[in-house]
DNA sequence: CGACATGCGTAGACAGTCGACATATCAGAT
DNA sequence: ATCTGATATGTCGACTGTCTACGCATGTCG
């Protein structure tokens, strides 16, 4: 799948896959992967601004650790984190309302 | 609703419009203006370049016409075009579905 | 005459994605 | 020893498609 598609989704996704348990950037991009069977494979450069973004904003708090010798960030979700991510899923789902309402066919309602 | 969300897509949702019956670009503006009950007001920044490209993909024919005075190019959808469409309603499909797989929560089939 | 709807189009600004690269550690194979 | 690949973070320039804001023109209504 084309992930140019995502834009503007991608920080929801992130959001998302934090709300589980705390990840860092790599673990991340493998969990939208398997969470996705494949389809969505995000790129660093993506994921790992949009992950600065979130923490500008105060939806994610990261921190540094070292594990076998690497060093990770890892970030969790902030309460406003999971407010922003239960506005998102609303978003997403008015978007896709909206969007497939227009679009017609099959798979109007979202 | 955030029109910049709809990146990557808006092309479709003109293929949708022009299904019915042919439009010119303001039309088509119009058309998604009405299917969306307003929430989407698309801009002729994104709407008449995008026709273009359209045009230029051989999805649609335009052509000059006159009505009261103001030039119009109607645009109508050709075989590609519908070809094209059915193919995007299925990526939307594909699309919203594995989105929604990974934003989890409410709406994730899609 | 002015404001507004209709109608096409362009220009520059902007943001988020991309691919590619740089850097580093560790495991396992050669 | 050396190489490859997975793990891990990050930056960079290019690209693309939005956006806002114009310019131009016609017709209608006040």
């Amino acid at each position: 799948m084309d992930a140019e598609a995502l834009r503007g989704h991608l920080e929801s996704l992130v959001l998302a896959v934090l709300e589980d348990e705390p990840r860092h950037g790599y673990a991340v991009i493998e969990a939208v992967r398997e969470r996705s069977a494949g389809a969505l494979a995000l790129n660093t450069g993506s994921v790992y601004p949009a992950l600065r973004r979130l923490e500008r904003d105060g939806f994610v708090r990261g921190s540094w650790s070292l594990v076998d010798g690497r060093r990770r960030r890892t970030y969790r979700l902030t309460g406003a984190g999971e407010a922003e991510l239960a506005e998102s899923r609303q978003r997403w789902r008015r978007f896709t309302s909206v969007v497939g309402g227009v679009l017609g066919g099959q798979g109007a309602t979202g």
